[in-house]
DNA sequence: TTGACGGGCATACCCAGGGTATGTAAGTTC
DNA sequence: GAACTTACATACCCTGGGTATGCCCGTCAA
């Protein structure tokens, strides 16, 4: 009834069914939410049952948070190399505030970066992965700006959290926009403002 | 079994009950989270059952709604009351995003309002009470602020949106410190810092 | 006062869905 | 190639959201 996955070594068998669950995961969670997102769905979708899920991820909590983390990764990749293209560390900050931003314009996305991974994995579930990841990079954004002599004294890292804070609240907003797109240049200019409060 | 609610006409019976209702999900909602509330356990603390929470709300989500929109009308009405006592715009911010700050200590208002309340309602769900409560405030006090002559110019409903996002993630910052009541000054600073970005 | 009506609530039930126990085929190791 | 492990499928349990129904008691008209 299932096709199986032809692969000869299990561990090729394995990483292909992971895989596949995962993109099925990132792809209902994000349309659908985690709610309204059943295990069995997602196994269905990735063409296995429930019961390789339960093998793969200790439940569906487990296996949202291996889609959370991926988005992570993804959008901390992303910040990474507009950081490294950028001419100094202000640049960098601002660039990166625009291509987070943007990153915002997917749905998928926002519902399960946004939306429903505090309610599911905890502030502090969230916040420990984020900071290996988007955190990091935000961060470290900020302190290369504050080595360069660029930012008042204060606490840096409470600070990259508030910037982080406006950020996901205006990614959120922009999303509501009837354009999007031009929202988002207005979004960005006042995220700009509010990181201008920073300069020394 | 059930005690029932002593109440001579219906309505009092009837206001009694939600309100029994409303005070016994707060208290679960905010202790336990959304998802590990049960309106069984809901009712039951309410010392009524099932049935009577159905009769008055349209279910889980709806009573999550008006509680929901309970903590928006305190703290709404917290902060119009600091406002009002302030001696300018600029010190209503001011002393308007500490008095919040403040508000976030509650494990319960983070929990109900931040945590959970995007996954539940949804962004547009939560947007919609918060203009008409929190978010209203801080848009009149950013509004007249501007007014003032105290503010750039710009996009002042997207600004008090970010500043509010900002001042979530402060919330949920300084409830995670060893010592909140000390770290909520520091959080405040660079809220303060944050906001002196906006002056012209 | 009384009888019909409706609101307030309890009880009993349905069923979707998260989680578990167990069976089985295929890969792995000695 | 036999013992063992891994990667699943199948069958099942049980919590919990939601609904259908019936009873009790205010309410209101005659």
């Amino acid at each position: 009834m299932i096709r199986r996955i032809p692969a000869r070594t299990q561990t090729e068998r394995s990483d292909a069914t992971t895989a596949r669950l995962l993109t099925a995961a990132r792809r209902l969670f994000g349309a659908d939410g985690y709610h309204a997102t059943s295990i069995e769905a997602v196994a269905s979708a990735a063409g296995v049952t429930k019961g390789a899920a339960y093998h793969h991820f200790r439940g569906k909590a487990d296996l949202f948070r291996a889609v959370f983390t991926r988005e992570q990764e993804a959008i901390a990749d992303t910040l990474e190399r507009v950081a490294a293209q950028s001419p100094d560390a202000w640049a960098a900050l601002t660039q990166g505030t625009r291509t987070f931003l943007e990153h915002c314009l997917d749905p998928g996305f926002r519902r399960v970066v946004l939306l429903d991974g505090p309610a599911v994995l905890g502030w502090d579930g969230v916040r420990e992965i984020e900071c290996a990841h988007t955190l990091r990079v935000l961060s470290a954004g900020v302190r290369a700006a504050a080595d360069a002599g660029l930012l008042v004294a204060g606490d840096l890292d409470a600070r990259a959290q508030l910037v982080f804070g406006a950020l996901c609240e205006g990614g959120m907003l922009l999303a509501r926009a009837d354009d999007p797109a031009r929202a988002l240049v207005g979004v960005a200019d006042e995220a700009r403002l509010l990181l201008g409060a920073l300069r020394a």
